[in-house]
DNA sequence: GGCATATAGTTAGTTATGCAACTAATTTCA
DNA sequence: TGAAATTAGTTGCATAACTAACTATATGCC
């Protein structure tokens, strides 16, 4: 087998995972310490609703890139700890809009300071233009697969 | 999908792993057409295994970087596959050395062939030297994280 | 209008992950 | 030597993922 393909597959197991894995204990693992009972996946919903409340199911499917049972189920859990609400949308009667509750309001700038916080722990040493690298070829990776 | 793309200046899409769940989705889609029936997860176990047979599930943890319980687990889905088989070790009582099967063994190739086409589909447009850069700043976040 | 098709969301089944608590075997060291 | 600590692996519980199949509503087209 040529070499640089065996390089490529040694990146699959570098891009499949690892890093981004260790990046999400850590930030779960900040979030606990600071008491908070939310999952990373549920803080990704949250996130994307913090800056538009209230969109579509279908739409968090979209930008958080999960699917639309997944999302069901996050959905499920975050209003069994009154986070959101789902409502009606008065317009398309299939369509559930999902609404931030007061408290997921409240959760807003100390979870994203610990994201931050995290990704700082996680970029000690690293280029600012290597960031920027790493930005850039991930889109492409992404563009090039969906 | 018109909202599945990577905001600048932000790095959640990192955390969120959207570029190396992107990956995972096409390879096992890949498998999937090439009438495989493992998962990623499993291929990951195998890949390690095809490198140096016969490890403790301890030393898969490491290699894999997950959890006693993940591959706990994920060894019994292999083995009711018949694609690994535990076997005890004769110096040391607790330690099982999982071993690879001849069926596991005839996956090698075709598996490794199709992760190399996946990445090859996922780095399309990249430059060989910001791949060096996202294995850099990788080695680096999860030296920083571990 | 009415039927085919597409879209939004849910449910069920299997696999995987993280954590905590557990058993069994080995090592450490007083 | 023997009790304490460590290491290897398993089990239970909760959350999350993908696929396929399902219901309900909306749209398109004749």
């Amino acid at each position: 087998m040529p070499n640089n393909q065996f390089k490529r597959g040694e990146l699959y197991s570098v891009i499949n995972g690892m890093a981004s894995t260790a990046v999400a204990r850590r930030l779960q693992k900040n979030f606990r310490q600071a008491g908070l009972e939310i999952t990373i996946e549920q803080w990704s919903v949250l996130y994307h609703l913090w800056k538009e409340d209230c969109l579509s199911q279908q739409e968090l499917c979209n930008r958080t890139f999960r699917d639309k049972p997944s999302i069901t189920r996050l959905i499920d859990n975050l209003e069994k700890q009154k986070l959101v609400k789902r409502t009606a949308s008065k317009t398309d009667r299939r369509i559930n809009l999902v609404c931030l509750t007061d408290a997921a309001k409240e959760l807003q700038q100390l979870t994203i300071d610990l994201a931050n916080q995290t990704m700082n722990e996680a970029l000690v040493g690293v280029l600012r233009e290597d960031i920027e690298t790493v930005k850039k070829v991930f889109q492409q990776v992404f563009d090039n697969l969906i």
